[in-house]
This record gives structure tokens, C-alpha cells and sequence, in this order.
DNA sequence: GTCAATAATTAGAATCATTCTAATTTTAAA
DNA sequence: TTTAAAATTAGAATGATTCTAATTATTGAC
């Protein structure tokens, strides 16, 4: 109820330096789409996004959220992750791991990896460089009938 | 140009087989999809299959590749594979393997895994049951200037 | 502080992959 | 044959994302 929902400015300061790095500027929109991101551990659509950046700022757009969201992933703030041929979510986890998908559900959760992402069993052919791996695991939150089906990603 | 272009029935009889495991019937379209999915180990785009498939058979709809190409998923016969944002690309590599997407030219390339899926050093939660695992890295071809740019599934 | 240049935001249109719909054709059984 | 189910088709609808053009905010000289 407090009138001065102002967001917190412990990330903001982390936020200001990785943008200015990429010739960005710290904006308020900006502020307020990374503060959701990290307010929720879960993997919103860039819908999604954009009706939690509304509550806290109404008057802000679907294409700034957009530009926002990619902003911020080149800026390496924020990962990209695609599962199956929904949209696109957003993580702002940026330790190594992968993603599993729920196909009951909908939801996305994180895992993390054991080991470094070094030493996996893939064998690379010389010819081609990485520069991302993306590891997604597609199944089911609990035995059948138990996740919330059908109810992913609300806030 | 000979006239009785035919698809070849090697795979056909493989293809009837696990139609019919699915209960679904073997028709022309299916196999010409299923006869251009093999003839090239790219990844091609639906669009791509639909244009392929429609040089050897005119008639055939864009609506019909796609059902076509969700039955051939569904009775494991073709795998489906996300890179970003872009179209979802078709695999008819059944072994476990991972994909390379080439930033530079659209390339889809499979990689084999060295030891099986099994032994990835994931920390798999008890109480998440994994169906599929998919790994996807993205990188360049070669070194930048040398891939084929911007060339992305041609024939 | 004013001004110009640049960056960011905005609403809405455009694009593009995919799915849906309703009508028609084919197939398999009876 | 007749009939029912399955498959195919063209085109419309959907939904995520991108693009466009106009407006607003920042920045850095001056
Ligand atoms: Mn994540
Ligand atoms: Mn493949
Ligand atoms: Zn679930
Ligand atoms: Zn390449």
C-alpha cells in the first residue's frame, strides 16, 4: 500500500555497470523489467513480463518490453530459453544449467549441472567453435495428477 | 526424367510399420514427407519439407505437411528440434545426438554424444520425471568468413 | 540553461510459423 | 455397394515477435 513503490537499488547498481559496458543506459523501464525478472524465480513469456513491468509501471509498452528483454540479454543479464514451440522465456539465472519443462504444467524450473559444462560427453568437431551450449529436459513435475496442470506461468 | 519417379520402398515398409503401430495409415503424402526428410541430413524448416515435398508431388498442401510431419513425431520416426526463435527444424536421426546451429549461415548440424545420455552429470531432482533431453549448442561453422553465410537450408 | 544529436519509448501495423475449420476425397470394413 | 473413419485440402485465424514512424527523454557541447 506504501505510494512510493520505488524499486530496490541493490541490483540497479549491478544493472547501471552492465549496461553502460554496452554503451546502454540505465533507464527506469529498463529498472523495472529486470526487477521482475528477479522478483520470481520462474521463466515468464515476454508477456508475462509485461503484464508484471504493467502493475509496477502502467504506462509501459509491449515493444519496450521487447527491446528490454533483448537489452538485456546482450548485455548478459539475462539468458534465453526456448522450449518446444511456445514463446520464448526469460531466466535471469545465469549460472550454468539447463531447464526442465513440465508438459503437464507448463512450468519451467531450473537444474543445475553436477559438473562443469566442460566436461560433458560431447564430441566436438574441430570445425565448428561453440559458443553456447542449451540443454532442456522435457517431462513431468510429480506422478500424474499431482503438479498444477494447466496453470503455468502465473504470477 | 523418367516418368515412374516412385519413392524408393526401403523405408517404406519401416514407415508402414510404425504408422500402423500408431494406427495410422500409410498414404503417399506420408511417404514423399517422410522419402524427403531422408534425402538430406539437414534440418530443413516445414516450409522447407512442404517446397521439397512439392516438387514431387505438386498437389500436396502445407496443411498436410504439417499433420504429416506431427504424425511422423509422434510415431518416433522424425525428431523435432528448436533453435531460438526460429522455425522448428525436423531430424530423421533417431540416435541421441545434439545439434549445432551455426549463427553465421543457419546451419543445423547433428553431433554425436560420445557415451550415452545417461551419464550426463545432471542432477536430476527425485521429484521430476524426464521424457526427453535435448541439447543444442550454437556457434559458428568455421572460422567467421568461411561458412556459408546467410545460406541456410538451400537444397 | 539552450540546443542539437542520439537513444529510448510508444502504438500500431506487419510478418511469419503454426493451428484451426469446414468441406472434400480417400480408404477400409461391412 | 454403403457407410464410417481417416486423411487431405484451401484458406482463415491465431499468437509471438519484429518493424515503422512518430514522440519523448538524455546527453554533451556551447
Ligand atoms: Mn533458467
Ligand atoms: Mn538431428
Ligand atoms: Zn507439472
Ligand atoms: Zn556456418
Amino acid at each position: 500500500m506504501s505510494e512510493h513503490s520505488k524499486v530496490p537499488s541493490v541490483e540497479a547498481s549491478e544493472l547501471a555497470k552492465k549496461l553502460s559496458e554496452s554503451g546502454l543506459r540505465l533507464t527506469s523501464q529498463r529498472e523495472h523489467v529486470f526487477h521482475v525478472l528477479r522478483a520470481q524465480t520462474d521463466h515468464p513469456t515476454a508477456d508475462e513480463v509485461y503484464l508484471r513491468t504493467k502493475a509496477e509501471m502502467p504506462e509501459i509498452s509491449m515493444a519496450t518490453v521487447y527491446n528490454t528483454l533483448d537489452a538485456l540479454v546482450r548485455c548478459g543479464l539475462v539468458k534465453q530459453v526456448n522450449v518446444d514451440r511456445a514463446a520464448t522465456r526469460f531466466c535471469c539465472n545465469m549460472e550454468d544449467h539447463c531447464h526442465f519443462y513440465c508438459e503437464e504444467c507448463g512450468w519451467v524450473h531450473d537444474i543445475e549441472l553436477s559438473g562443469g559444462i566442460r566436461d560433458f560427453p560431447i564430441r566436438m568437431p574441430r570445425d565448428l567453435s561453440a559458443r553456447q551450449l542449451d540443454i532442456s529436459i522435457r517431462g513431468a513435475c510429480r506422478n500424474p495428477g499431482d503438479c498444477n496442470r494447466k496453470s503455468a506461468g502465473s504470477s
